[in-house]
DNA sequence: GCTTGACCTGGAGTGCACTCCAGGTCATAC
DNA sequence: GTATGACCTGGAGTGCACTCCAGGTCAAGC
């Protein structure tokens, strides 16, 4: 079982062009062929696909991802190499996480003296300190 | 007590270019000068950064940022309409920390993936599937 | 009074990750 | 046999958020 572009597309959640430029710069190896010269993914080319968007979601540049691709191809002797650069990336994940929720605590704290300032001043009057400071 | 540029950059964590990009574009109000025509931020100033950089941070946009700056200089009336953006944005980061955290269980799963792979084959052969699907 | 360093302006340049386009090929449906 | 729609290529264009630059001003220290 093989799969158009636009199978992959689909599936993967990237865009067509965006297939067509992974492959271009190197994250995705280039597919299989039909008679007619059409790329064809395999179940492989899939996973594949729907892990870099793992990557690319948490936010990996791409240089990163790429180093990562290119190392896959190398076969059993680069796991280490890439085990690291897995454990790296999850670190930076973990903290990123940390970081949004605590501008997410931030938030909160406004959101809440927005409602204060309402159930305070029903309508009327001007901004408090709290506002002018942001 | 007022601040110079490179004060409230460093206590924004922004660079003296973000400061004055930050202006240009109407994120920040022009601050006072001094009377050589320097930029002295007040502590408010540095408020407003300070929570400038939790959006950014965040992810949002610098277009609704200017817009929630823009309803600020229009007093009380535009409060609403501020809360609303916080409470769509908050919506948001909810949702990226949930989306990170998903892909941080697929990272972890990956990881464990290269443990098992070492603990089964110390240093020796082939990958197996797991491998060659990313 | 001159050097130094922080600051100023308007505008150009950068890096990233796509995204779009023109002009062409090919297989299927009618 | 032709119209349609999915796909192809190389290359140009886009949007975002800065970041850098040249050329100039100004205040304080020596």
């Amino acid at each position: 079982m093989t799969y158009s572009i636009a199978q992959a597309a689909d599936h993967s959640g990237l865009s067509i062009d965006t297939l067509r430029y992974y492959e271009r710069i190197g994250l995705v190896e280039p597919p299989a062929r039909d008679s007619g010269g059409r790329r064809t993914y395999s179940e492989e080319d899939l996973s594949w696909l729907v892990f870099l968007t793992k990557l690319r979601t948490t936010g990996m540049p791409i240089r990163l991802m790429r180093e990562y691709a290119q190392l896959r191809l190398h076969g059993a002797v680069t796991a280490g190499r890439r085990k690291q650069i897995l454990l790296e990336h999850r670190g930076e994940v973990r903290d990123r996480i940390a970081e949004l929720q605590s501008c997410l605590d931030v938030l909160d704290w406004k959101i809440t003296n927005y409602a204060e300032v309402e159930r305070k001043l029903p309508g009327v009057a001007e901004p408090v300190h709290i506002e002018e400071a942001s």
